[in-house]
DNA sequence: CTACTAACTATCCAGTGGGTTAATTAACCC
DNA sequence: GGGTTAATTAACCCACTGGATAGTTAGTAG
């Protein structure tokens, strides 16, 4: 009824390349979270979006594209957040626990992200190996790791014998398994690893667990 | 040449209904491991098979079942191993430490186990939550770990605070990352997780990890 | 030897999905 | 304000994919 021609009219049609590149990729990486590489339907994508299916080919060249660009961003976050980890000042044992307990909360926190981990690893990390951004800056978390496993073996207290990358490792397969694992490790021992109010206990448990590895007499084994 | 007609005749073609579900299963295992679930391709997974596609459909269903089964025989072999997992007659602290490098030995042999739990993850473990046969039993590696956790605290040698479960998801987390993100790491940091080279370290790193967590002076925290 | 059933093969189909072609329009420059 | 380009839309294409239909043959019971 009312005024003819042009129905509801194509209301924000405005012009703005960056906003809907943004638009696209958080769009995509919420699809590739939940559905995979393979499961994610670019057509899905684009119905989420204001945009067309077209824009996604227009700015990103391609599925694989698409998908490589969502892992950088996401990289690219955490390598801000992990920028922010602020743990000087702080005694060895303390420092040490801090960064496990940030990287803790972390991954519960990005839950997608785990997600995408998880997907490019099944890809064999192919994207990645690819990508120019992401595999040459190296992860602030590993200086700062280093940093502080010299300072605790000039004091004598980190005993152990590991270096900045396989520590971090450790931290990293505690906090991860629990995000990604979750759903197979309930399914079959009945317990939620991501119950809140068992969020303090395995917080816990993963400090206790890396001071005590550095701290040990050295005597097993 | 020679015999004429029959062009290399449909050689095997005998019937024998429990070797080609077995064939397919194998053949399927393995196409869902490399592709993810959406990413298999149930054509691709007949044509390496010895029978049709429609055998697939005819024994399993459909895609999904194929899939659920394929899940349901891999935690059946999982479970067979962890019955076989001796550690009777060794004191508490040798055995979590051999049980957590049997973990370790079946993560590092069955790379494909771990991309299909990695899969079900992504798919939200709606298969093996459907499956009756998946969920209800119990992994025998529990109650393993329960009794030497039991004894160990009876002995004085244990300190920490944990159950079976929990220890259990220790174990696993480092031992499935370690297989599962090896890709992803690798690209991050330059380690190869995996590397033969490497693999006594790591072994070693694990078991000291669980002992100085179990065995620790309980005074941190 | 016949009849019957389980195991198996060949072929087709409708919907889907990544990608493309081509036309349109907003913004920017001078 | 005319022209150029970047941003955007609409419609189409066709290989592929899970699944289905229907027909065939090996084994076996009587």
């Amino acid at each position: 009824m009312t005024t003819v021609e042009e129905p509801a009219r194509r209301a924000g049609r405005i012009r703005d390349a960056a906003r809907t590149k943004a638009e696209i990729l958080k769009v995509a990486t919420a699809e590739f979270a939940r559905a995979g590489y393979t499961g994610a339907r670019v057509d899905e994508i684009a119905a989420r979006t204001r945009t067309t299916k077209r824009m996604i080919y227009y700015y990103f060249g391609g599925k694989e594209q698409l998908f490589t660009a969502v892992l950088e961003r996401s990289y690219a976050v955490i390598r801000e957040a992990e920028q922010d980890a602020d743990v000087e000042g702080l005694d060895p044992v303390a420092a040490i626990r801090r960064l496990a307990e940030l990287t803790f909360d972390h991954h519960e926190q990005h839950p997608d992200f785990i997600r995408l981990v998880s997907i490019e690893n099944i890809h064999d990390a192919e994207h990645i190996t690819a990508s120019e951004t992401i595999g040459s800056l190296n992860s602030p978390a590993i200086d700062v790791i280093g940093r502080i496993l010299e300072a605790g073996r000039a004091d004598g207290v980190f005993t152990a014998d590991v270096d900045a990358v396989d520590l971090h490792a450790m931290i990293s397969s505690f906090c991860f398994f629990r995000v990604s694992n979750r759903h197979t490790f309930g399914a079959l021992f009945g317990r939620d690893l991501t119950a809140q109010d068992r969020r303090e206990h395995y917080r816990t448990m993963l400090g206790d667990m890396v001071i005590a590895y550095l701290t040990a007499g050295g005597g097993e084994r």
